[in-house]
DNA sequence: CAGTGCATGTGCGCCCCGTCACACGCGACC
DNA sequence: GGTCGCGTGTGACGGGGCGCACATGCACTG
C-alpha cells in the first residue's frame, strides 16, 4: 500500500506507528473497539474471525506478511466487523485511524488504492456469501477448496497452510465431522492428496462439476 | 452522492449522462458485463441479485431512488458482481465508466465518498455472510427481518415493501414453504402483524432472542 | 365472468446432516 | 517414557427441512 509513497514520506510516518508483537493466539484488534488503527503485518500470519449473533464463529479470512488491514473502521469511523488474532508470533505495525485518513487526504493515489482494496473485500465476501447458499456443506466444501488454492502453480493447484477441519467447517458452515467425511470420499476418489501441510487439487475439474452442480455429490 | 457539487461541475456532467426508462423484469446490469457505468436510480425502484455457481439465486438488496449502484465496476474495473434488474418500472441516469472515474478523481471529497460507499456495503454484505452462518433457517428469518426493519421508525419497527416468501426464502437460504411456515409461526404467536404491504413487529425483542439463541424457534 | 398468472398455505415422506460418544495417532513438553 | 492436548476418524441416532404435490385466494386481462 505504501510503496508508490517517496522517501520524504516515509520517514515521519513511521515516526508515527508503532510497532508491536503478538503471540500465538493473542488479539491483535476486537470487534466493537472504537478506537480503530490501521494495522501492517511485518511478519507472521494473522486470521480475521468473525461471529454469528448467537456465538459461533464464521468467515475466517487469514491476513500474510506485506498485507495491511483495519482499514474498514478507518475509512468509516464505525466499530471493527471482524476479530484480529494472531495465527502464529506476529509483529505489526500500527498507525492511528486520524493519522490513517489524514494520509490518505493528502495522497489521492493512495485514496485510489484504498478503494480498490475496499472493492476486493466486497468480493471475497460476496464470494463467501455465494458460497454459503448453496445447500449441499458437499458442495459448499468443494467451492472452499477451489477459491482457496485460487493463487497458485499453474500445473496442479494446491492449497498452502491447510486449516484444519474445524476451521473449514466454519468457513462453510457445517460440523466438523461432515468435512472430515467428505474429505475421505474426496480422498478415495484420489481427488485430492495430502502432502504434509499442503493439499494437492489432483482433479480440480471435478470439484468443480459438484461446485457447478453438474455432478452429484458422491456418497462413498 | 452528487449532492455536494456545485452548479458548474454538475451542468456539464448531466451532458455525459444517458437517461433510460426500464420495464418491470428488465436487466439493467447483468453480471460479468465488461463495460461498466455508475448508475443513479431516478425513479421506480432496482433489485440486485447474485447467483451461486449451480445456478440458484442469493443476496438480493435493493435500490431506491436518489440511490447509486455500479460502483464496484467503476473502482476496480473488474466485471459486475451482481445483475441488477428493475423491480418496478424504473429510470436510470448512466455514467460511463471512465468519466466517473475522472469524476471522483478530479473531487477529492468524492473519493471519500466512495469510499465510504464501499465500506457500507462491505458491512452489508458481511451482515449477509453473519446471517447465512447460522445454522436454522428460523433464526436466519428472525435476523433478516430485523436487519430488514433496521432503518424504520421509532416506536414499532416495521418493514415496508415486503419481499415475497420466494425471494425471503432466497435470501436466507431457505425453502419458500420453510419461510411460508415460519411466518404463520409468527403470526400466531403475535409477533408480526400483516398491515397491507408493510410488516409490523410487534415483538421485536423476542426476535433478538430466537436470532441470538437465547430462545428456541417455537415449532407451533 | 372465465381464464391465467402469482403469492401463499399445508400435508407427507425421505434423507441428510448435526450431535453425541468414543477411539486413535501424533507432537509437545516435563 | 508418560501424558496431555489436539486433530482426526467413525458409528449410531434423531430431527428438521427440502422437495413434491396439491389447494386456495387474489389481481389483472381478455
Amino acid at each position: 500500500m505504501l510503496q508508490p509513497l517517496p522517501q520524504e514520506v516515509l520517514d515521519p510516518l513511521s515516526a508515527q506507528m508503532t510497532l508491536r508483537s503478538f503471540e500465538r493466539r493473542a488479539v491483535v484488534m476486537s470487534k466493537n473497539n472504537m478506537q480503530s488503527e490501521l494495522g501492517f503485518l511485518v511478519d507472521g500470519r494473522l486470521q480475521g474471525v468473525d461471529f454469528t449473533v448467537d456465538g459461533r464463529s464464521v468467515g475466517l479470512y487469514f491476513v500474510d506478511p506485506g498485507d495491511y488491514f483495519g482499514e474498514l473502521s478507518v475509512v468509516d469511523g464505525q466499530a471493527a466487523a471482524e476479530h484480529v488474532v494472531a495465527a502464529t508470533k506476529s509483529t505489526v505495525a500500527l498507525l492511528g485511524a486520524q493519522a490513517a485518513r489524514a494520509l490518505i487526504s493528502q495522497h489521492p493515489d493512495l485514496a485510489w488504492t484504498v478503494m480498490m482494496r475496499l472493492a476486493q473485500r466486497v468480493r471475497s465476501v460476496i464470494a463467501q456469501r455465494t458460497l454459503l447458499g448453496l445447500p449441499n456443506p458437499f458442495q459448499r466444501l468443494c467451492v472452499l477448496l477451489l477459491q482457496l488454492a485460487q493463487p497458485n502453480e499453474p500445473h496442479g493447484q494446491s492449497v498452502d497452510q491447510v486449516p484444519t477441519h474445524q476451521e473449514l467447517a466454519i468457513m462453510i458452515n457445517a460440523s466438523r465431522e461432515t468435512v472430515t467425511r467428505a474429505f475421505h470420499v474426496l480422498f478415495l476418489h484420489k481427488v485430492l492428496e495430502r502432502e504434509g501441510n499442503t493439499l494437492r487439487l489432483v482433479q480440480p475439474g471435478f470439484l468443480k462439476d459438484v461446485a457447478e452442480g453438474r455432478a452429484a455429490p458422491p456418497k462413498a
